[in-house]
DNA sequence: CGCTGGCGTGAACGTTGTTCACGAACGCAG
DNA sequence: CTGCGTTCGTGAACAACGTTCACGCCAGCG
């Protein structure tokens, strides 16, 4: 079937309108009739491929997603350490969530229509499963080197001072962002992720 | 004029319903033609006292900003010492400091739904002046213990440091809230601002 | 060739925020 | 008291949005 075909390149070209369009105005300028004009088909056309236009966005996002793991893999990996962490290993880690953190702040900072329509789109929704698989999987680049530094936590605990570490993270980077003092909140950046991670 | 009571009334009255419709179902479910019902006008009347509802929206946020400073002016205020502080002094602030940050937490969770409004609703406008100046007159609060600890820095500095410490916090808010782990994140939320505190 | 079943289509629907021409009500001069 | 002008609330109307659905085209089979 040619139709199959279609579809699916359908599905491609609507994701990459939205994902231009977002990255250009922001979320809010994502709009039905502009994705139908852009891609060449009829309004209705984009509700026989995703169910509202809240799933395209995801779509997006997980691209989003993808990009940014891309920007992380970037940074040097620690090496495992076996047995009791050395302190040098132990630095090395904590310079590890260090760059993480940096690198969080770089992707934001240079791709900020996108990275807000990651948090600025879910508020109301409950997440379907495939998204928080994503997102999980995106807390191990994290939890890796927490593996190294507090050996004694339980997997469920590990988890949650990740979540901890990437939330007052965040917080920085989006108020950053929003008062547009970057270059300020570089070295700030660094020096408060070093002290969190004291912990 | 009884016009300029009238005036003045439904200026209160449309504040009053909009902060129970964003208290009871979030502020997407402000809509002006539930409020124009809600108080018995017309639909164009509110248009005749807000330009639109945004600023109506920023009126309900300030009352919520009036309303968290209740909460916070609750917290035991630090004296503030002269001279050099002495290491008790220092520790009264790092408490205050605490204090203010779980103040936020049980804040957030005892008025969820205006305290997302603070955050959902600027995130593409400009803010107008007096709403600015309410922002930084509440972030004196944080400011004051860290004149005592960082009797170093100047103003600027302190005031950066402050923002700091406040989205490091709100991002821990926000996520905890998310997750709905508010039970284990108190104490995750007090030992995570006391290490940033040691700065 | 004709029928039929599937599917893209875009007009139409229901809801938004916002505007604006109308008309009632009020004050004042005659 | 009447007539007129001004003011201001009014709600019908507008524009824009996401979403739906009855139509009609076209491919494939008998």
């Amino acid at each position: 079937m040619r139709n199959d075909e279609r579809r699916e390149w359908l599905r491609a070209a609507l994701i990459d309108a939205a994902e231009a369009a977002i990255a250009a105005e922001g979320l809010s300028a994502l709009k039905a009739r502009d994705l139908a004009r852009d891609v060449g088909c009829a309004l209705g056309t984009i509700y026989t491929v995703f169910p509202d236009l809240d799933a395209l966005i995801l779509r997006v996002n997980l691209r989003t997603l993808a990009l940014f793991e891309r920007a992380i893999t970037a940074v040097p990996i620690a090496p495992e350490p076996e047995g009791k962490a050395t302190p040098a290993e132990r630095d090395t880690a904590v310079e590890t969530l260090v760059r993480l953190a940096v690198a969080y702040l770089h992707f934001a900072a240079e791709h900020p229509a996108r990275w807000r329509a990651l948090f600025q789109h879910r508020v109301t929704h409950a997440l379907p499963d495939w998204y928080l698989v994503e997102q999980v999987r995106l807390f191990r680049y994290i939890e890796a080197p927490l593996r190294v530094l507090r050996p004694d936590l339980r997997d469920r605990e590990r988890a949650l001072l990740a979540r901890s570490l990437f939330s007052a993270t965040h917080g920085l980077v989006s108020l950053g962002l929003d008062e547009k003092l970057m270059v300020l909140s570089e070295p700030v950046l660094r020096g408060q992720i070093e002290i969190v991670v004291g912990a």
